[in-house]
This record gives C-alpha cells, structure tokens and sequence, in this order.
DNA sequence: GTGATGACACAAT
DNA sequence: AATTGTGCCATCA
C-alpha cells in the first residue's frame, strides 16, 4: 500500500487507524505516534469517539484503547461492552475490559512507518 | 483569539 | 492495586 499524503491530523489517524489488522489492537499513543504527533494520545481519543460523525463509519475504532490493554471509558458500559464484543470476535481475548498487550497489541512492520508526515 | 473539554499517558502516592 | 496529580494537544464553542 501507498503512504497517502493526509493533511490533517485527523484524516492521518483515521488512515493509521484503518491499518490495524483485525485480530489485533492498538493504544491511542501508538496511534498518535504513527500520525506524527507523539503526545496527542488524548486528542486521538476525541477522533475515535466522533470517527462516525466525522465520515469514517467504517474504520475500526473498536481495535484503539488504552495502553493498559483495556477498554478506555468503564463509565459508558453499554459502549464498553460493545466494543469488548467486537474485538472478542475479531479474536482478541478479553478479560475484565482488558487483553494483554504483549500479545494483541499490534506491531506495525512496514519501513515508512519511520517518515515524517 | 481564547478557554473548556476529553474513548490518554505516566509518575507519584 | 487503585487513585490522584500533571502534562498534553487537537477540537469545539
């Protein structure tokens, strides 16, 4: 695949995002990282929880939480449990809201990953 | 332009 | 292990 050339940021998380595998996940600092802005974490956040009104109804938000390995917003149980059912389908093994980094989270392994936006 | 708001991350309690 | 405090930063009002 090609390295687009995305202007904002927005549109540059929602491509990272779009690359993750199913079966795998990834934390909002990773995503942050891979689009340029290392310590946007939080802001990658906002972008996941509006993907849908902002036009990206199809990428998988479900496959971005913590860097914990768990479902980042335990207050929202319905959104949470939702999530959790999604990637348990996709074949992540959840427990208690949480997966284990070490084996789901997702390792990007392609050289451009290293360019600047 | 300015200040408030979070699906964050990390260190210190 | 769980909670609290700080830093962060793209969006939105």
């Amino acid at each position: 695949m090609e390295l687009p050339e995305l202007e904002t940021f927005s549109e540059r998380v929602y491509w990272v995002v779009a690359q993750v595998p199913s079966g795998a996940v990834a934390s909002y600092g990773q995503i942050a990282h891979l689009a340029g802005a290392p310590r946007a974490a939080r802001a990658v956040g906002t972008l996941m929880r509006r993907s849908k009104e902002n036009g990206h109804e199809d990428v998988p938000w479900q496959r971005i939480i913590n860097s914990k390995g768990a479902i980042a917003f335990k207050g929202d149980t319905l959104r949470a449990e939702h999530q959790v059912r999604l990637l348990v389908a996709e074949g992540v093994v959840f427990d208690d809201y949480s997966c284990d980094m070490d084996t789901f989270e997702w390792s990007p392994d392609h050289a451009y990953w290293a360019v600047e936006w």
